[in-house]
DNA sequence: ATTGAATACGAAATCGATTCCGTGATTAAA
DNA sequence: TTTAATCACGGAATCGATTTCGTATTCAAT
């Protein structure tokens, strides 16, 4: 049934198990001639340690937990690759959790994971998770825990973000340029903290350019593809319909694509878009979309890179309160030009 | 720094360890008015039970692996939604692994995982994996074991796969019914084991219509995307060119888009194409992509549950020796029509 | 020759939850 | 009223690896 253990080990070596374990460890204690022996009978034995012995003594499961909000969205799956790229380099295991943007399923989650399952959290948090509670338990359980994209300002942790305000700014600043005079944006009600900072990098711009602001200008949608389409369909077809868009999330310039060719209105001429986006077909989209598009993998990487450093080496320093900006690209395509 | 334990539990309740343990396992030889008191304490002094204890006992951790390929292809991204549904609801914990299509990889991960650390694993295997030692000795260890898409013939456990044979027939008569007489089929070198039933859907549909099988109009891609971009390119701009294209995996559609964009062929006029693909915005490309989309989601919470249910149901038999076929489909759009 | 320190290993406790085996008390049956 | 069964719980072993104490030997130093 089961493998075989130190125990069987040891006593195929007519050795306490207490030495095998030493052995198989390295410990200075044991004779080279000894070691030899054990890692030979270990290999032909096929002996594996069991993972869960191993924990409960050490108090650590080399393994870290992922929860994002969800998949489908291929901005995460793309920070996952480069999570599990660092994280195998250092032979941890990853869990990986969605909330399905549910704060009550995030909570769960959360608690559940404050028994030593994992030895450290990485997070997006669920859209505007208003409660911290939760996560301010993790915190002061000292497990190491670090957000990225949708942070959570109130723990005082590392927070990897993409400089959205920037990003918005130089969006509506290309935009501007292409000649618009009423850019409108498009929103997520559901985003609003992450959307937020790109809301004002979008009216900074507007009024750096002497552009008044308009809230008219500013489309809240919600959860409901149908909905928004209806929405953004009267928005665009209204009288005073804007002549550029800059959409929040790609999600909502996928519908505008949609409305856009009921309506018959030609981009770019008819109409400008620029979108927050990290589709990798963008070139195909006819026509094609100019993005923002946030290093995805290198969020990853470095997170799970500060993650790693700190659990694999002794008497690093807690994670500091601070956020780490990872810079956004504009790629300026026909829907724009 | 740790949390409360069991027997912190039983001291503040005046009770054995063991009696705690069985009032909060419910049993029946524990009076209701203990229970309760238990309970109210373990809520009260928020206790949580340790995981590796537990697992350590009970020889089994309450997590399912997930071993695939990639990522990037949105294929499996949507693959783990399914699955997440199901594990969640059963409060089943998932490890992700990626292989990257490298075999090597693949050993290393399926061998860590002999040690129990998981109760199941689900696996699509990395592309033409021909050595199969390393499933065996999951098998033979009675790890409950399933594969989908990229399957293991030489296992005999359950496999979810779609039906390839047939959307590769389907696809192909669809182009000939458009007036197609040149049709390319276009495939990775690396994933024959997956391409092949797509292949003699192909060349039994051209068959059946009368139309010659031409080797020529088979073309074998490679890893490499600027090289798979000359070849197509040459290939499309030959003399002898294809009026239709069928490709087996959405990255080789992508590059068809780029070079039948450079070489100034008209979709559909000059050129009609149909490609395997999950790409949810195959209506936004210029001009929409005909696609044949596998049951995603389908695929995750099928296998899962078959997972879920053999883990957690006494006297479970072992998985059958059978594949389970779910259909892809068919999406006309205008590449093709 | 005696003391001191390495050296190389064994015995047993430990991590935290579960469970086998008892056992005193209460209740039901004879 | 005695016997048997049931109830409700305690004690201790167990899962498998690590680690804290020991301890018997060897070797060098005084």
């Amino acid at each position: 049934m089961s493998g075989v253990n130190i125990k069987m080990l040891a006593e195929a070596l007519q050795l306490a198990p207490s030495t095998v374990s030493r052995a198989l460890n390295d410990s200075h204690e044991i004779s080279e001639k000894t070691k030899k022996r054990v890692l030979a009978m270990a290999d032909k034995m096929n002996y594996q340690p069991n993972p869960f012995a191993r924990s409960l003594r050490e108090h650590r499961s080399k393994t870290i937990a992922m929860i994002i909000p969800d998949l489908v969205n291929n901005f995460f799956s793309q920070v996952i690759e480069g999570v599990e790229e660092i994280t195998q380099q250092f032979g941890y295991h990853l869990l990986v959790y969605h909330t399905h943007e549910n704060v009550e399923r995030e909570k769960e989650i959360v608690t559940h994971l404050l028994n030593g399952r994992v030895d450290g959290i990485m997070m997006s948090v669920s859209h505007q998770t208003k409660e911290t509670e939760h996560l301010m338990r993790v915190y002061q359980k000292g497990i190491p825990l670090i957000f990225f994209d949708r942070i959570c300002d109130s723990i005082p942790t590392t927070k990897f973000v993409t400089n959205g305000y920037e990003s918005g700014y130089e969006a509506t600043q290309h935009l501007i340029e292409q000649g618009c005079k009423r850019i409108a944006f498009l929103l997520l009600s559901k985003e609003i903290s992450i959307s937020q900072q790109r809301l004002r990098g979008y009216t900074d711009a507007l009024k750096d350019n002497g552009l008044e602001k308009n809230e008219d200008l500013i489309l809240m949608c919600g959860k409901d593809d149908h909905y928004n389409h209806q929405l953004i369909k009267e928005f665009l077809n209204g009288e005073h319909r804007p002549d550029g868009v800059l959409a929040a999330v790609e999600k909502l310039a996928i519908t505008t694509y949609y409305v856009a060719g009921e309506l018959k209105l030609n981009m770019p001429d008819d109409l400008r878009l620029v979108s927050f986006s990290n589709m990798k077909i963008a070139d195909l989209l006819n026509p094609s979309l100019t993005t923002i598009s946030q290093p995805t993998h290198e969020f990853g990487r470095q997170a799970a890179s500060l993650l790693m450093n700190k659990l694999t080496k002794r008497n690093t320093p807690d994670f500091k309160d601070e956020i780490v900006v990872l810079p956004s690209k504009l790629d300026i395509r026909k829907s724009s030009k």
